[in-house]
Order: structure tokens, then C-alpha cells, then sequence
DNA sequence: TTGAAAGCGCTAACAA
DNA sequence: TTGTTAGCGCTTTCAA
């Protein structure tokens, strides 16, 4: 047990207090518990004691100041509320646990801005890396990271060019996936959910190419803008099969939409898939528990935080890497809102 | 626009720089960021120039070394792939956003060791504050944090006496509607399915008291130990509609265990709510739209976090407050899962 | 309203 | 293996 607040003075405990217990100098204080190999086992021993007698802990604050070497990580996502950013986080968490790094967290909404005092305010703790949670689109922000010269990774994104470390999947591949699968499955009137512009307009370019393949070049595309939400999932799904009674399969850029789908299906008395098929993108918890179960693209957001901040520390540890891109293989999981 | 690299060297900007550049002394530049109402205007005019020029970013490190107050706030939280508690994360984020505070967070499983290095490592940053996502249970951590005389907040808890402050819910009560709207809907033979012990058996106390109001004291306990999984929820509503014919209505603990629950009695011919009624507790997004709608208990945990950041955000800036707990409602969101 | 001097607590560099 | 000296970059205190 330590007695740091006997009295009722709770002034703090420095080096200097535990070397005078120990009967050393400051700086051998400093080494025992930094570099404890530098130092004699017997002194080692009796540091030791002296830290836990007084409840020393060292302020991070003079050390790094000192040494120039912060261990700090900042991270910025976007919503802890998105479930694949909060395991993406939780893996990035899990991989550094034990490191001497520590995660800060941004405190943004969808995008940051270079010029913010947020960023300001982040980047005064002169941060060892920066993670972002999503690639970064804004120039502005692309040059003032590569300006401030901290190792920078970008998570979900597979922008061939990234700003510094990336992982990441193929978005393209995935919706692919999609495309083909539909074809394969024998749908021939397929519809699209989803943006028709921007990064996440790839869902549709590469859902277009697997069609292609089989011969499929129409695509009904109804296109949004934003968040996607369920509510907007129930309303697509019955703006599409009314405007195309033809439409035999339909591809949401999200499971949550494609949930809100599988609703309204369900209400309209529409049969899903035997009437119109329906696929989704994410693979929430809940996606193979649908009413039917529903086809996806599962994306391992746990592992991909994982392998972010096994990067990462690979990287802060030995420098620059020779292979700054990882793309994470995803896969699609067919269940019986697709089956023939 | 900045020139902060116009040449090879990216040595770091000091407000030496700044003041320099504006023509000032350095404390001026340090005074015209922190207390710009202490500077002339035609002098704060010249640092920010100065400071946009030369791309000065302040040294967090050694300004929080001179000045003694941190704006590190500490977070442990157990899990964020726990929906709940990334929800309130999120709440506490956007409740702290404009102000001077940012969070860092613990690499941490289920519980904290006062004696790790993990924790000595957060205090290093002898944070603003702490906040726990969950109720500190360990004696020896509620001393430590006692010790280190910094405001400590917890949360999703309703501990009566709380190591500092306290956002939570009362578990008793919200279990205590469970079982009234059992007895209420003419359940007789109930069960309930989670922990018996620790903390969280408070939920089973609650739910019995619930009961009692209605004459009814018998219930079939069954419980377990640790996290619950969907694959737990199924195996349990399979042994106890197996072990007790009569029964009529089962509790689960957790939205994940009674959704298994609703898939092991789909699988099984079993019919809810007409043989056995389902409730679960935390109300999970996808909890209205199960098969049938999934009775349960609603806890806003977004808005638990945000009453937590700014009850924070209060104590930080005018101290010690008059009261520490803040108890938040619950309501119980009766669906299809119960009805009779 | 501005500045000079000093020092927050620690550890790098050098010395013994 | 241990110690001495100095200084990281900033802001407090005191003075002008």
C-alpha cells in the first residue's frame, strides 16, 4: 500500500521526492523505471520501493516535453454510433494494448477541417500517429497532415494514392460480388440503392461491373444523399417495386437499409426473395437474423482495426514501411433474401 | 495559407518564432492565444498573422507542464462493441465538443487494476477528470481514485454511493416494470434468465419485487456467468420451456439473449407470445423490428452520456456540485413480444 | 498593456 | 553504473 496522502496536503510526488527516499539521484530514478536494464539490480530494487512508498507516477507531461517523444495517437472518427466503427476502434484498441501508446480521440462529425481549433488542439499534443476512420477526401486536410510529417493511416477507405498508411477493403470488389451473385442467382431487372456520387458511389460502379460480366448492362439506380437510415430503406424499397414492377432484386449501399427494405416487404405482403430479392452491405449482428436472412457483404471491422494498429506500430517502431496499403479480403455471405 | 515547410527542415514553430515574426515578446504571442482580451487589438492582430504565417501550432506538453491544468479527461470503457456504452460515448463526445477538453481512452477488458501499468500510465496524464463506463466495483480502485483527488465520474450505474459522481439508471426499477407489465398482461409462471450475483442480479431483485406487488413469488431462475451471447439466450429458453411446461413469460437480462430466445422458439414451433412471452432489457435498434416486436426496457444511453459531459463540463468549471447523482428514467417499451 | 526572469518536472548529453 | 548540468517550450509572477 502507498501512503501518498497521509497528511492532508496531496502535493504531487516528483522524481526528486522518490530519489531522496532511495537514497539516489534523480536521474537514476528516471532510468530505473525507463530503462531498468541500464541500472543495477540492487538499486533497481530499492527505486522501486521508493516509488511504491511515496505513489510516485510520472508526470507525461515533463517526460515527453523532455524526451520530444509523444505517445500519444490521435484518432478521428466520424460515429461511435456506427457499429463498424466502433469494433474497427475496439480492434485498433485491442491491438495497442500493452504498447506505451495511447489513443486521444477527435471530437468530429463527418468531416474534419485543417483549419479548426480542433485540429489545433489535437495536434498540440504532438501526436506519434494520427488514425482516421475514413479516408480523407479534403485536400486541404491531406496537406496539412503531410505537412505536420506524423505518420498518418486511413481506415476504410482504398484510395490507391493515401495520404501516408491505408487499410482498408475493395468497395468495388465487394459490390461486385453483389452483382454477380444477382446474375448468377438468375435476377435480370436489378435495382440500386445508394449514393450515385462521391467515394461510396464505387458501391454502384462495381455492382454494375459484376452484371456486366453476365451480360447485365441496365441498372435501376434511385440515389440519396447522406445518412442512411431504415425509414429511408422502407420508402426506396416502395418507390422502386412500384416504378419497376419488373424489378426482380434489389442491392442497398447498407444493411440498415436494406433492413428497412425487408419491413416494408413484409408490410406491402410482398414475398422476399420470391418476388424481389434483396441484398445488403456491412453484415450488422443482426443480418443473418432477418426475416428471411439477409445476403450481405461481410466486412471484418474488428480485424481491420487489428491490423491498423498492428501497422502502426510496426511503423513507429521500425519507420517507414515498404508495403504502406493493406487491403483486407471481404467476402459475401448468401442467405435466402437472394435464393432461387 | 501556411508556409510551415517551405524548406527541407521541419523543425517545430515555438512562439520564440511567433513573436519574432509579429515583433512582440513571446509571452505577449502566449497571452494573445490564451487571454486574447489581455492584448491590444491592433497586437492580437499582428500575432495572429504571425501565427498563420509560420503555421505555430501551441506545445500542449509544456504548457500544460507550466500552466498545472490538464485537459486530458480519462475514459475506461469496457467495450465499445457494446452498443450501449458506444452510445454513450458518442453522448459524452458531442457533450464535451467546443470545449477545451479532450478524451483519452483506456486500453481496458472488464475490469481496471489500481496497480497497472495501464492505469499509472492515464494518470501520468494527471487527467482533468475520469469517467467509468461502468460503476467501479474493486475497493482498492475506488482508493486509488480517491486518492488521486480527481473528479471521477461513473456511469450506466446507481450506486448510492458513488466514489464522486454518478449518471446512471436504476436497474431495480426498471426490472421492478418488467415484472409488473408481466403480472399486469396475466403471466403467472415467469422465469428469468441472467445473473444471480454481483451487481447485476439487481435486475432479478427489481423483476421479483415487480411481481410481488401482484401476488406472484415464484419465479424459475436461471442463470449464468460473464457476457451474454445470442447462442446463450437460445440454449436457455430451450432448457427452461423444456424444464418448466407451465411457464408462460421469461426475462432476459439482455435484448441479445431474449432475441436468441425469439430464434430457438421460431426454430422450435414454439409460439410468441401465445405460449411464452420475451422481454429483454436495453431496447438494441433492431428490438422493435424482431419477430414478434421484442418487449424490452429503453435506456437512452446517447443522452446518459451527454447528461455526463456536461455534468463534467459544470464540475470542472465551477467545482464541487451540490448534487452528484443524477438518476436518469427509464420506460418500459411494451411490444408484441408480451402481449395478451 | 507589455515585458523580464524564473521554473513547471523531467531526461538527453556528457562526465566520472 | 551513476551523477551533474542543462534545457525541452511554455506561462506564472512580478515589475514597468
Amino acid at each position: 500500500m502507498s501512503d501518498k496522502k497521509t497528511d492532508g496536503t496531496s502535493r504531487r510526488v516528483r522524481v526528486e521526492d522518490v530519489a531522496r527516499v532511495a537514497g539516489v539521484s534523480p536521474i537514476t530514478v528516471s532510468r530505473a523505471l525507463s530503462n531498468p536494464e541500464k541500472v543495477k539490480e540492487e538499486t533497481r530494487q530499492r527505486v522501486a520501493e521508493a516509488v511504491a512508498q511515496t505513489g510516485y507516477v510520472v508526470n507525461s507531461f515533463a517526460s515527453t516535453l523532455r524526451s520530444g517523444r509523444s505517445s500519444i495517437i490521435t484518432v478521428f472518427v466520424s460515429s461511435l454510433q456506427n457499429p463498424h466503427y466502433a469494433a474497427s476502434i475496439q480492434g485498433l484498441i485491442d491491438a495497442l494494448e500493452g504498447s506505451r501508446f495511447r489513443l486521444m480521440f477527435a471530437q468530429t462529425g463527418f468531416s474534419v477541417d485543417a483549419d479548426s481549433d480542433l485540429f489545433n488542439s489535437l495536434m498540440s499534443f504532438r501526436p506519434a500517429a494520427v488514425v482516421l476512420s475514413e479516408g480523407v477526401r479534403s485536400e486541404s486536410l491531406r496537406n496539412t497532415l503531410t505537412d505536420f510529417d506524423v505518420p498518418v493511416l486511413e481506415m476504410w477507405d482504398d484510395d490507391p494514392d493515401p495520404i501516408d498508411m491505408l487499410v482498408g477493403f475493395s468497395v468495388a470488389d465487394a459490390s461486385r460480388m453483389v452483382g454477380e451473385h444477382f446474375a448468377e442467382q438468375g435476377f435480370r431487372h436489378v435495382a440500386y440503392f445508394g449514393h450515385s456520387s462521391g467515394r461510396t458511389a464505387e458501391r454502384l460502379t462495381g455492382f454494375r461491373a459484376g452484371l456486366a460480366r453476365h451480360g447485365i448492362d441496365e441498372v435501376y439506380v434511385h440515389s440519396f444523399e447522406g445518412t442512411g437510415t431504415m425509414m429511408m430503406g422502407m420508402s426506396a424499397f416502395e418507390e422502386i417495386v412500384t416504378e419497376h414492377p419488373d424489378c426482380d432484386a434489389i442491392f442497398f449501399a447498407t444493411d440498415l437499409l436494406a433492413t428497412g427494405a425487408l419491413l416494408r416487404a413484409r408490410e406491402m405482403g410482398i414475398d422476399v426473395p420470391g418476388r424481389v430479392a434483396i441484398a445488403g452491405f456491412g453484415d450488422l449482428d443482426y443480418a443473418a437474423h432477418t426475416q428471411p436472412p439477409l445476403t450481405t457483404i461481410h466486412v471484418s471491422a474488428y480485424e481491420l482495426g487489428k491490423d491498423a494498429g498492428q501497422m502502426l506500430l510496426k511503423r513507429l517502431d521500425t519507420g517507414p514501411l515498404p508495403n504502406r496499403r493493406l487491403i483486407r479480403p471481404v467476402r459475401l455471405e448468401a442467405r435466402g433474401s437472394t435464393a432461387r
